[in-house]
DNA sequence: GCCAACGTTGGC
DNA sequence: GCCAACGTTGGC
């Protein structure tokens, strides 16, 4: 199967887990873990698929920015930081039989030489239009269209990493 | 630090 | 099943 390949942008503080830390990570891989939200839960689950492209956005701090480039390199499977009493993610409704939540791997691909802020996007009539600028929008994994991912790579001038 | 927007919880 | 109360997110 050759599924076309997906554009994914996901959000992380800093302060929690930064794009500098997937890159020093074992690997420069992680997994995508601790999202407790049904709607990002589906995406996870079903929709993001190995291969795919991720923007990676700092939220939470004084300039809100887009940092870099990840690749999803394994798809959804559940959750186990869920059955863990002493994580911070810890959800008892959720059991090995029955997983309620689902994360991905992500790898490192590259920084962004120009990181894109949010005061960029704003300013951009292509990227002003992204999820992430929506109102009140708190999804920490949404869909990134390809024609914003292109932009991305324009403003950098860059050739699509994941080609 | 403020506060608007959102998702979740729980009483009824 | 409604909806008010609450906790969290995240831009500013």
């Amino acid at each position: 199967m050759n599924k076309k390949r997906r554009y994914w942008l996901m959000k992380s503080e800093p302060s929690c887990f930064s794009f500098e830390d997937l890159k020093q990570s074992a690997g420069q891989t992680d997994c995508w873990d601790g999202v407790r939200n049904y709607q990002a839960r589906n995406l996870l689950r079903d929709e993001i698929k190995k291969g795919d492209g991720i923007l990676f956005y700092h939220s939470n701090i004084k300039t809100p920015v887009i940092v870099g480039i990840a690749e999803v390199v394994q798809d959804g499977y559940p959750d186990y930081t869920a059955w863990d009493p002493k994580s911070e993610h810890y959800d008892p409704k959720s059991s090995v039989e029955n997983p309620i939540w689902y994360m991905v791997d992500i790898q490192f691909v590259t920084d962004l030489e120009q990181p894109v802020t949010r005061n960029d996007l704003k300013a951009h009539p292509v990227l002003e239009k992204m999820g992430v600028m929506k109102r009140g929008n708190r999804l920490s994994v949404m869909p990134v269209g390809e024609n914003e991912w292109q932009e991305i790579l324009k403003i950098n001038g860059m050739v699509d990493p994941l080609k």
